[in-house]
DNA sequence: GAGATCTCCTAGTAAAATACTATGAATTAA
DNA sequence: TTAATTCATAGTATTTTACTAGGAGATCTC
């Protein structure tokens, strides 16, 4: 079980947005250099991102991007999941031939699993991009 | 982010013990059919189980595998220890390439990620073998 | 003691996921 | 007009995961 660098990268990105974008708009090249993250993954993080409107952009020479809205109203568990870096401790979704749900008898240990996707989540949620610049977690 | 089928495999398969073999050692085929395992692959988890004395073997004919101590005292970060599936949000163990424990500034997202292993582990760990058998999850 | 049923052990491999590279178009400030 | 930037898509190398193959060794039952 680990946590994938995509994920990894979308927040510490934040983190990079939150603290360096107040005036003016940050390049994905700053970051990049900061961050020690390759430029064009980032902007494919990056468009995900704006997508789910937690940053904006602005086009063109001194462009860059920006947080949509204060890091106090950013949780981590928006920039995992804009990222599709979603807790899934089963497969058991869509997929026709793995997983349990399409048989009679239910994996006998599926509700652990859902206890523990929560589990994980929480933190998530309960965390903020803010609190995270902060180093103020609970 | 996701828990891979080894250490669901392996939660499964310790279950199915724990509910199988108190009077006489359940073997690998017998899980491999009832869970839907692969036998051999089911033989690879139980020798690091093994070696770990979360199980113990009886070979040859009716021989099999019962659990070394009783469900009640065996926790789940136990079984997950046992067959590698580590919680590692971060690879900046003894990777020299990549990590960041090598550069003079930390990633200034470091302590988020030892927080997330101690929250994630703290669910294993609270959690025992005979509460996933009994469906008591707290 | 022969045969069946097991564990034990090692190598190899197919498939999937991940992380990253490459290339170029569109936009905009200076 | 040029440099800097986002935007968009396709391709690929690497790593990890999940599984297969093929046997050797142990032990029970007949």
């Amino acid at each position: 079980m680990k946590l994938t660098t995509k994920g990894r990268y979308a927040v510490m990105a934040m983190a990079d947005l939150a603290s360096f974008s107040k005036e003016r708009p940050v390049s994905l090249t700053e970051i990049s250099l900061r961050q020690n993250i390759s430029l064009s993954y980032l902007e494919q993080l990056f468009i995900k991102l704006k997508q789910k409107k937690l940053v904006k952009s602005m086009r063109g020479s001194q462009g860059g991007y920006t947080l949509e809205r204060p890091a106090s109203q950013i949780k981590l568990s928006n920039i995992f999941i804009a990222v599709d870096e979603e807790v899934r401790t089963l497969n058991c979704k869509k997929d026709s031939k793995k997983g349990c749900n399409n048989k009679l008898i239910k994996c006998n240990a599926h509700f652990l699993w859902d206890k523990l996707d929560q589990h994980i989540n929480s933190f998530f949620e309960k965390t903020l991009l803010e609190d995270l610049i902060n180093k103020r977690l609970k």
